[in-house]
DNA sequence: TCAAAATAAATCGCGCGCGATTAAATCGCA
DNA sequence: TGCGATTTAATCGCGCGCGATTTATTTTGA
């Protein structure tokens, strides 16, 4: 078990700034995997009439039903600028319902129906799918996603 | 030097499929990732009148001059229906031109302007300041975006 | 030679992300 | 109590990504 050697260099950044280098940024890694995510998920999810995001969406809902717009958007990152209408689509689709708060009007439950409750059913057989296509150990894919996910915090936290 | 306990538990993923889970996920940590990263960016564009695609077209171009259109989306992994309205974008605001190569018409080629190369000297400080935005080591950032860029890899060769 | 196939870019429509703004409900506090 | 401040979701516009199609050019092979 020997260190494999790094097949490239690594860069150098002195004080003054460089020249941002594509294939040298984590930014471009970090965009080109989300592209590239999307189109192993479009096949597998199209049949379940679903897009991406719809599918997150989806995924807080079967972890945890009826989950206020504020809510879902503080799990998924996003802002209700985003959620509504996609959250409407899902609506449409008949997959969840969207109710408004007894207590606190300004709320919006987004609950899931008999339908999308369902679709779990055919979504549990997509984590495999997705190790295969990543064709990496369920141990370094463990760990990746640690540290993805704590380069995510590190740059949120940098932003505020 | 002791290795780190793992705070989460490694899910486990049996043949019969499992509940999909959002924190679990390493696609929703490369997404939140990316979303993370543009909103590092966007305040560091934003007075340079670059949005952050248009910023990895203009890196692909400082690194090189004058390419076509197939080959920016060949580095980008992206398809002339994204890069067609983008880089006439840039070329509004005056940082390429494009034009119809003299030996083959279908293809155009994209060229830096010079205030299009007059940009790179105000983007040479972004690597540093994402550098610091990570919060990591130059050396886990390195490794990281080897790992990402592989598991892209991987990704893209699952869907050919 | 010349028409069919292949290739390159552009066009179109849709679903995100998100900055900016708006509308409505609740809260806070004098 | 009442009124301004705050909170929550919704709306709007723009720039991506991308599937599907179109247009223009080049390549091909009978």
């Amino acid at each position: 078990m020997s260190r494999k050697p790094d097949p490239k260099p690594m860069p150098k950044i002195p004080a003054g700034g460089i020249q941002p280098l594509l294939d040298q940024s984590l930014c471009f890694a970090v965009y080109s995997a989300g592209l590239a995510f999307n189109r192993v998920y479009k096949p597998i999810l199209d049949p379940l009439g679903l897009t991406y995001p719809q599918y997150l969406v989806m995924m807080a809902l079967w972890e945890t039903d009826e989950q206020g717009v504020g809510e879902l958007g503080e799990l998924l990152f996003l802002e209700s600028n985003t959620l509504t209408p996609l959250i409407k689509r899902l609506e449409a689709a008949g997959f969840v319902t969207r109710a408004r708060g007894a207590e606190d009007e300004r709320q919006v439950h987004v609950s899931l129906t008999g339908k999308g409750r369902e679709l779990l059913k055919e979504a549990s057989c997509i984590p495999g799918k997705l190790l295969e296509a990543a064709g990496m150990s369920v141990e370094q894919i463990w760990r990746l996603r640690g540290s993805v996910a704590g380069l995510r915090d590190k740059l949120r936290a940098a932003v505020e």
